[in-house]
DNA sequence: TGTATCTTTGCAACTTAGTTGCAAAAGTTT
DNA sequence: AAACTTTTGCAACTAAGTTGCAAAGATACA
């Protein structure tokens, strides 16, 4: 299978994602979808807003990052230093819930985010009286690539 | 022990404190850490802001946070919002080498963030290569007061 | 205790991040 | 392709965070 076949697939799996949330098929949505789609790690705002080919106005990013939120397109990750990245969700991520149950890495050396799927967050166990919603786990070190 | 005790010990905490990290002693400082002393929850920046007595400058406000953050006198917390909360650390914490291995936790409802301190960080197991240095798990949901 | 020295503060000016309203442009439906 | 709906870009704004610098304050020392 060539280089121009998985275009195609991506393409294809790019209006399938946006048909599934009745969203409208913009020029904006696609490419940063795409870019979600390419990329193997979380991305920061001004990543996204960096790295489209053509050049969309931070507002529409910001609106586009919101609205695949809501619809349970990507998940956010809160790291130490304020820097909010998003990641795709799992295909079991609906509208309102999210269930990324996963840990997720940040390397201090070269800062990528990484979801690591195959993690999953282990049981915490309250004092009395809290009732816990959501767990969130963030790991930092060196990744694969660094150490 | 009367009222007026209890604020000549926290007086001579805060002192301490300051002096062991070899911090000049001013009023900002002692302000500050005061604020921390008395509350039992994390604080943001702007809380800070908010409630001094005395009316201190962003920047000072800021500068104080950064220079507490690197003696060790107090941690981080993100949050999935993205808005840091700001904690004492216990008394092992030394410069440099934080080592607040508790649990953190916000309440969705009146948004309070406490550190767990008896709530130690599970053990996480990662894939091969990736070399863990540190370990922060947030849990949201409802707190003892809100439930 | 007063003076010299070093540190911290507040101000101004700036950069970056994020929000809102609105008219124009693009997408969708028939 | 016309009518309708949604999205986009722009402008203008608020909030968050940073930097350089002169004045004020803290510390050390005679």
């Amino acid at each position: 299978m060539g280089f121009h076949s998985n275009f195609i697939i991506m393409e294809d799996q790019i209006l399938n994602i946006l048909r599934k949330n009745q969203l409208s098929i913009t020029d904006g949505r696609k490419s940063i979808l795409r870019l979600f789609l390419e990329s193997d790690n979380a991305l920061a705002h001004h990543d996204i807003e960096a790295r489209t080919q053509v050049k969309f106005d931070r507002v529409t990013v910001y609106r586009t990052l919101q609205i695949f939120m809501d619809k349970g397109i990507i998940h956010t990750i809160p790291t130490a230093d304020n820097s909010i990245k998003y990641a795709l969700c799992r295909d079991e991520c609906e509208q309102g819930h999210h269930h990324d149950d996963h840990v997720h890495f940040v390397c201090k050396k070269c800062g990528t985010t990484v979801c690591l799927e195959e993690v999953h967050v282990p049981a915490v166990k309250l004092p009395k009286g809290f009732k816990p919603q959501q767990v969130e786990v963030v790991v930092s070190g060196t990744c694969k690539e660094c150490s």
